[in-house]
DNA sequence: CTCTATGCAAATCTTTTGCACGAAC
DNA sequence: GTTCGTGCAAAAGATTTGCATAGAG
């Protein structure tokens, strides 16, 4: 049903995929003590500069670029490189406790994976509107029925126009 | 109906949102000097690498990166600069000609707003899956609805993971 | 002739990588 | 004491911008 093309390999990265490691995580404070469980789990450190990267994602937990986490985690170690907040990002995203996404232009936002959540960008104002996973039941099923494909609802944005701006 | 954040102003470019402009072109050639047409209404100037460019983007639709465009157009141009094909891009996507859309990681790609269709991308093997515009009109429908959001279905793309790799 | 588009170079912005040292276990 | 994580510097990749000139109208 409609025209399919498979086209060019590897476009997006190599990320070994992990569907939704943390999203059964509560939403409280010592989430932090749970993320920072896996990532021992899985051989890693728990480091003062990790510990804090976390906290800041689970303090404000909208969209943030890399350099906004980092302005974050600033507040508290002021000397944590922006290279560390890229690999711990990478790392925690390896373990499913967060997820980044590109919305439009700009360098790509982080967040929570138990947030699960698509993004609406309109291309008037640029405002981020978040959708709830649900939203994207009836979609989900169609391009599983018709092509085979499992979506993943927190990682991907449309574009749009938003109500203000229509 | 859900939850509903509005977050930050300039995820997104400044660009002008120009829906569909070019959606009604027919498929043949001189698309190209429709394109041109349309240039040159805007007060723009019909130059050997504009007319390169759209050629290059009308015999090979699929999604190209610049750096992929510059080669082709290079082919016959040798020494038409990066620059001149960003600029241009730009203008094009101005003008609703051209679309692009940030594939996973990686450089954006660039394609004809005229093939009107969504991308999924498997985070597994990084291949895309192309789906036609109409497999998203319930989602569409639902959006509108919800969030009075319209969706432009020509501008996204979904990670998740395809049927070979499931 | 006027004004736009181009080539070139350089800058910018985001992200990645190599290496030596310091910290966790 | 090993091994992993970090800071630093530097590179890499993608895109943007300033400026003088060539080219379109």
């Amino acid at each position: 049903m409609g025209t399919l093309f498979r086209t060019r390999p590897p476009l997006v990265g190599q990320r070994p995929y992990t569907p939704s490691v943390a999203s059964s995580l509560p939403a409280t404070e010592d989430d932090v003590e749970a993320a920072l469980s896996l990532l021992r789990a899985a051989g890693g450190r728990v480091t003062t500069a990790r510990r804090a990267l976390l906290e800041v994602l689970y303090e404000a937990s909208d969209h943030r670029t890399a350099e906004e986490l980092a302005a974050d985690v600033h507040e508290r170690l002021p000397d944590v490189h922006m290279s560390t907040i890229y690999r711990n990002l990478e790392e925690l995203e390896r373990l499913g406790v967060v997820a980044h996404a590109h919305l439009g232009h700009g360098p790509a936002t982080y967040h929570l994976a138990s947030s699960a959540h698509g993004h609406l960008v309109c291309a008037r104002c640029g405002w981020t509107t978040e959708v709830p996973d649900r939203a994207f039941a009836g979609l989900s099923r169609d391009l599983k029925r018709t092509f085979g494909f499992t979506i993943d609802p927190r990682h991907f944005a449309l574009l749009g126009v938003c109500e203000g701006c229509g």
